[in-house]
DNA sequence: CTATTATATTCAATTTTTTGCATATTGTCA
DNA sequence: TGACAATATGCAAAAAATTGAATATAATAG
C-alpha cells in the first residue's frame, strides 16, 4: 500500500483553487443547484459550468438532473474529509449570518421556496 | 471567520505536486539532507533545490545548515496535519521495508552512519 | 413544432507553472 | 590561498491551467 504521489497530486490540484473551493464548501452540506452557485461566484455561467465540469470529470462532485435544473453535490464521504481538514468542519449558521441571503434571488424552485421562508415574517407582523 | 478561498488554493497549490509530496513525505517523520532527496526523487540536483526552494518560501519546510550539508523539516504541526489527511498518517515500517534502502549510497555522515548500521549484522554472524 | 430557460461544451487567448540547464554561492579541506 | 563538494539561484523554453466568449444541448411550456 505505497503512496501514488502523481493521482493523490492530480486530486489536490482540483482543490487548489479558489472558485472551486466556494462551489465545494457550497454544496458540502447539501446539493445546491447550478442557479444557486452562478450567484454565489457571480460569474459568468460557463465559467461556473466549466469548473463544475472538471470537478464531476475527477469524480470530486455528482450530479443530479431535475427537470431543466441541475443538482451538485459531494461525490463521497472521503472528499467531504478533506474538505473538512482543509476548510474547517461545517459551522450551522444562524439565519441572519447565512451565505444563502444573497442567493435569494436566484429563480430556482428551491430558492423560490427559501425566499418564501425569510420573506413571510417581515409581513406578518 | 469566514475563509479566504484565495489564500487557502494558495496554500495547497504548493501541495499539489508528486515530487513536492514526495520530499513532504520523505521529511515528515524527521528532518533529511538534501543529498538524501535527490536520490529519492532521481531528479538532478538544482530541480530538486528549485522545489525545496518553493516550499520554503512558502513556509512549509524549514533548513537547517550544518556544514556543506543542508537538512529539511516540515515547517509546523499544521502542516504536519495536512500531510497526514493527505498522505495518511506515517506508518512506522520494518527496517526491511524501509524507504530508505535506496538512499544508503547517499554520501551525507547520517547515511554513512546508517550503512554501517545496517551493513555491521550481515558480517556479524 | 417553436420558443425559452438552464446548463454544457468547445476553442482560442492569456497567464501560470513546470522543467532543464547554466551558473552562482557557500563551506571545508589541504 | 585554491580546489572541491553541496546546495542555491536565475532565466528561458515548454507544458499546463485558467479564463472569456461563442455556441450547443436538453428539458419544458405553449
Amino acid at each position: 500500500m505505497s503512496i501514488n504521489y502523481e493521482e493523490t497530486a492530480n486530486k489536490i490540484k482540483l482543490l487548489a483553487h479558489p472558485e472551486r473551493l466556494r462551489i465545494l464548501d457550497a454544496i458540502r452540506r447539501e446539493s445546491e443547484c447550478v442557479c444557486h452557485l452562478i450567484a454565489l461566484l457571480n460569474k459568468p455561467q460557463p465559467y461556473v459550468s466549466q469548473q463544475l465540469s472538471l470537478l464531476r470529470k475527477a469524480g470530486i462532485i455528482e450530479d443530479e438532473k431535475d427537470g431543466l435544473n441541475v443538482y451538485y453535490r459531494l461525490a463521497d464521504r472521503e472528499i467531504a474529509n478533506w474538505l473538512d481538514d482543509i476548510l474547517g468542519e461545517v459551522v450551522d449558521e444562524q439565519p441572519e449570518m447565512s451565505q444563502h441571503k444573497k442567493l435569494v434571488t436566484c429563480p430556482c424552485p428551491k430558492c423560490e421556496t427559501e425566499a418564501e421562508v425569510m420573506v413571510e415574517p417581515m409581513f406578518a407582523q
